[in-house]
DNA sequence: GTTAGTGGTTCAATAAATGAACCGCGTTAA
DNA sequence: TTAACGCGGTTCATTTATTGAACCACTAAC
């Protein structure tokens, strides 16, 4: 049921680790026939979502994504705004930011600012689902965001990604409070090993967190000689991205954060 | 023949003038059953490519569409590098810049860089094709780009979008001798009233055109006193995105643009 | 020279898309 | 107050497009 989305469904399988997939390849990654995957791409590709790469035969992300995405941000205008702020903000902390937003009921990258001061940093694929309990901007938004996102952690089976992530319920619940008081959140190597995350919440009108900022740091450049300073940058970029939003910090919130 | 691909065609619909489409009216435009409209929206919209905003019912491009963008950029990057420079251009000059790139054989708007300085400004729909024979992009991809563009010039049929519009085959060639000489195109109200383009070429590895950077001023400040300046950034422009792209000029390419 | 992989095609079998009619609801206009 | 209209959304028999096993041609490895 549903041809469209299943031919979707494809485009899922394309990620920064692999731009670009044969036919054989993605049909038996889709679990699909190759005819169907060639015919369901050949309609990708008419459309321009899909690229045939003339040489390698093999296929990437097309054109079109770019069209859409500009006439996205005509519909809900915002991103362009905060990718300015993300992009002054790198420039200060010299560190990636990502900027994630609540759709639907899962937390996904809207916007990737990658550092250009440093070899060594820390990349994230835009079309991963962030897991909530892994990284500092899930646990921003469990602190901040709505309720049921906190309530469904019992159902959910949360998944392990490195020895430092938590998978029990009430762990995080004690660890979300904690959150709630100080307005950022940090996650060491829990999703990632080395990476280290800082984030904090962007509001929605409802005073409800609608998405997350984060900087990710390397663990080499982790110190505490810095934490000030990505503290503060991380402060600032919640007010600012809150007001590009359309949204209102709560005035329980704190004024700055302390490490 | 190929459900997804009418599914897609549903997304063609939306443009700047009409971020939001309702079900009744959306059906009516591509020719649809209102079921089946419905069907494929649904099926969009669990992609996230579609957004119905709760409140109206109506939908619009969704948040699918900007991670699809970011992995485009990782396929095939060099449009972030070239959104920067656009936006130093930007500064300088004041302008909206557009930048166009061939894909499959039609000009394509693949990023829109729009002033802040000017209230009154240029916005070009995202969504459109660059006609070739009214716009000064159009008219330097005919000068520079690949040769089919110009030999079949005869059998398109070509729109008049106003008075100033060229429609006749054999001017426009005259035109086309014109802008190879002067490494610089101009179309002044040929796409729509007053508004002034000046474009010049972007090149491939072959030293043929794969795209142009285009300024666009509104026939107020459009003054014979600011056409140095605009020329002297599309040059800059020009060879800085060419090399952007991995390109190369070729050496009977002006070194600077006269008026 | 064989094997295993690739991208791509064919066509009968079948499962999925389709659309006219319908529902319930809110607006507008007699 | 009523009736007509348009809206978003649903239903289900009809039909149409999708599916997939087998196939071809080609390349690379051994």
């Amino acid at each position: 049921m549903g041809t469209a989305l299943n031919a979707l469904k494809m485009l899922e399988y394309f990620s920064s680790s692999q731009p670009e997939i044969g036919l054989s390849h993605i049909a038996r990654l889709a679990g699909l026939n190759k005819a169907t995957a060639l015919r369901h791409l050949r309609a990708l590709e008419e459309f321009g979502l899909i690229e045939q790469n003339p040489q390698t035969k093999s296929y990437a992300i097309g054109p079109a994504a770019l069209r859409l995405a500009a006439l996205r941000e005509i519909a809900k205008p915002g991103l362009d705004g905060a990718r300015q702020k993300m992009q002054a903000a790198m420039h200060e902390v010299g560190e990636s930011l990502h900027l994630t937003l609540l759709e639907k009921d899962t937390l996904q990258t809207a916007l990737v600012v990658e550092t250009t001061q440093h070899s060594v940093r820390v990349s994230l694929d835009p079309s991963e689902i962030i897991p909530v309990n892994a990284t500092a901007s899930g646990l921003c938004m469990l602190s901040f965001g709505p309720a049921f996102l906190l309530e469904r952690l019992e159902s959910d089976t949360l998944t392990r990604f490195t020895a430092a992530t938590m998978t029990d319920p009430e762990i995080i619940r004690d660890r979300v409070a904690q959150i709630g008081q100080a307005g950022w959140a940090n996650s060491n190597g829990s999703f990632e090993d080395g990476v280290f995350g800082y984030a904090a919440p962007i509001f929605g009108i409802d005073q409800i967190a609608i998405g997350t900022i984060a900087i990710a740091v390397p663990e080499i450049r982790a110190t505490r000689a810095r934490q000030p300073l990505i503290l503060t940058s991380l402060h600032t970029l919640s007010k600012e991205l809150t007001a590009n939003f359309g949204g209102q910090m709560p005035e329980t919130f704190p004024t700055e954060f302390h490490p």
